[in-house]
RNA sequence: CGGGGUGUAGCUCAGGUGGUAGAGCACUUGCUUCGGGAGCAAGGGGCCGGAAGUUCGAGUCUUCUCACUCCGACCA
């Protein structure tokens, strides 16, 4: 492609809502465009990487026995009412209306689709196990689109989903998904962690989240150095402090203090003289119409998808100020386990079963017990760890310190199980003849998202440095002068030895000064530079890598061979 | 959904107390330049997000709306 003809637009200036590296470089260097709130166009050179991504996906789900099709985006309300999803994905969910006034929408994700195909076409456990796939474009109308095509509102997805006869036929389909997904990302070069997620609405009996290690990652992991233990906040547990015994240590007198007009733990813990870790806080929550107390240690935080999941809930909300104020009888922020004036459960996370003689509310406004322990002056409901796991608590595999970072999620693979096939009455005959639902997993990654995780792990201050496989053009050639026969001539030659070789090469034959095409060729990242100038009568040519490595003079024929296999550069 | 911020040229932004629209970059033309986003000169480009109101007169003041955005909550 010669830069002159191209459809191509870079900027300088960093576009003022764009707040990460990937999103500003991806508007900056051209790639795309926003049309509206987490909607974007992708232009040429773009789309060129992002088929890369695409392709690479492509290839390895076929390799790994998946068949690719393509579903509508626009799907009947019929569908999604069968599984009861049409209520539960609510505003998110983007609803149309055609002519007759028939309800659609435009799928958020396509289990259903995909299930009810299957159901229509394979009967027999002869015909399983089957795994089928799209890559195709997605919408979910996110509160909060961000970081461009990070979280998006249209965005594609690559969808898989499985169809087996038995819970051992989806684990072998399962892990089958779960190497293509490792090999993908590794021919990606991302730095990734597969980590144990939680099921989320999805439903079903365990799955795993592909994550790129990222600072601006909207989700937190916890992982083990000494280990191979890894899961999302959401899911990671730990292990417990040994619980202290009563009896085998000095449990002083409950004592009442007035502790007037504090606000905060801070504020409490400074009018007591005392750490929040010796403090135990006791927070009501609204969990699907009930009202349940949690407690945690006062310097942790409750993990609202454990607490969920405790009650298989549906909703969670902390309790209304009203229901605070009638099951304490205080104003809020006097909230504890002691002497309340209902009976509901209270759920105690492990850890507090190790304090000894600490602070609670008293459910009196203004007033807080010290010297509380557990066993003597209230005994829990529930001990169950609900709170999130911090940096340095024990891993519960090897009893190692857990790390915590945060990550990109782009693939996440689920297990599950038969909640789609029953629903849907996707049903097969065994062998004695016998109706049974099919045993279902689904397998996603985010290519758009993919590409920007690529971006967001491989820049620096001049732009994008792409890796080979993802690059939209594998070299540029850049002639300092366009005027110069011999320069032109020489680049010239390159550039078509170079596309009969089938590389992907730019020719940037713009009447630009050399500064600016060295400016552009590093913003959009093209990973081979070769600078035709002052030595092209001797057929010496510069060579430069995007990723670093510093500029060397050699021959025509040599930067070929590097720009067809940098490997041997 | 709660709280904040911002809407003026393709991009980044300036436009006290109301008086009819600006800069830099980008774009067009010419000249000089030409190895890391050149200089000079001349140009083109605006429903000042939209609507209503106050006023002789609104980019500017008031109200309403829409969009974008940040923090939080939420999130297969």
């Amino acid at each position: 492609m010669r830069v002159s003809k191209m459809f191509l637009s870079t900027m300088r200036e960093v576009p003022n809502d764009a707040e990460i590296p990937s999103h500003q470089l991806m508007i900056r260097a051209g790639l795309m465009k926003k049309v509206a709130s987490g909607i974007y166009s992708f232009m040429p050179l773009g789309l060129k990487a992002f088929r890369n991504v695409e392709n690479v996906v492509r290839e390895e789900m076929d390799k790994a026995g998946a068949q690719e099709l393509i579903m509508p985006a626009v799907l009947p309300a019929e569908i999604y009412q069968a599984s009861g999803r049409w209520n539960k994905f609510g505003p998110e969910m983007f609803r149309l209306n055609d002519r007759g006034g028939r309800q659609f929408c435009l799928g958020p994700t396509h289990e259903e689709p995909f299930t009810e195909a299957v159901r229509d076409s394979i009967k027999s456990y002869k015909q399983l196990p089957v795994t089928l796939y799209q890559i195709q474009h997605k919408y979910r109308d996110e509160k909060r689109p961000r970081f461009g095509v990070m979280r998006a509102r249209e965005f594609v997805m690559k969808d898989a989903y499985s169809f087996d006869v038995d819970e051992a036929g989806l684990d072998v389909s399962y892990q089958a998904m779960y190497k293509a997904y490792c090999n993908i990302f590794d021919r990606l070069g991302l730095d990734y962690i597969v980590v144990d997620a939680d099921t989320g609405a999805m439903g079903g009996s365990g799955s795993q989240e592909f994550m790129v290690k990222s600072s601006v990652g909207e989700d937190a992991i916890c992982y083990c150095e000494g280990c191979n233990y890894a899961a999302n906040e959401e899911k990671a547990t730990c292990e417990p402090p040994k619980a202290a015994v009563l009896g085998e240590y000095e449990a002083l007198a409950v004592e009442k203090i007035h502790t007037p007009n504090v606000k905060t733990i801070e504020e409490l813990m400074g009018y007591m003289n005392a750490e929040p870790s010796s403090f135990a806080k006791t927070i009501l929550y609204n969990i699907d119409g009930r009202i349940v107390a949690v407690m945690v240690r006062g310097d942790r935080e409750i993990n609202e998808t454990k607490l969920g999941n405790l009650y298989d809930a549906v909703e969670i909300n902390l309790a209304a100020f009203d229901d605070v104020e009638r099951i304490t009888g205080a104003k809020v922020g006097f909230a504890g386990p002691i002497d309340l004036k209902e009976e509901i459960d209270v759920v105690v996370d492990p850890e507090v079963l190790a304090m000894t003689n600490f602070i609670v509310g008293a459910n009196e406004t203004d007033y807080h017990f010290k010297n509380v322990n557990v066993g003597r002056d209230f005994t829990p409901t529930i001990v169950k760890d609900v709170r999130n796991v911090v940096e340095g608590d024990i891993c519960p595999k090897c009893g190692k310190p857990l790390s915590i970072c945060r990550g990109v999620e782009v693939g996440h693979i689920f297990k599950l199980g038969t909640k789609y096939s029953e629903a849907l009455h996707c049903t097969y005959l065994d062998k004695d003849g016998k109706e049974n639902p099919m045993i279902m997993g689904c397998y996603g990654i985010g290519v758009g998202r993919t590409l920007a995780a690529v971006i967001e792990q491989y820049n620096d201050a001049d732009g994008i440095m792409w890796p080979y496989e993802v690059a939209p053009y594998k070299a540029i050639i850049i002639p300092t002068k366009t005027n110069d026969e011999t320069i032109m001539g020489l680049a010239e030659d390159i550039y078509s030895k170079l596309q009969a070789a089938g590389v992907e090469v730019l020719l940037d034959d713009r009447n630009e000064r050399p500064g600016v095409k060295f400016k552009d060729a590093d913003l959009i990242g093209i990973p081979v530079r070769i600078t035709v100038g002052r030595m092209a009568g001797e057929g010496i040519v510069e060579l430069k890598l995007r990723n670093g490595g510093e500029v060397s003079e050699v021959s025509a024929a040599e930067a070929i061979e590097i720009a067809i296999n940098p490997a041997k550069g």
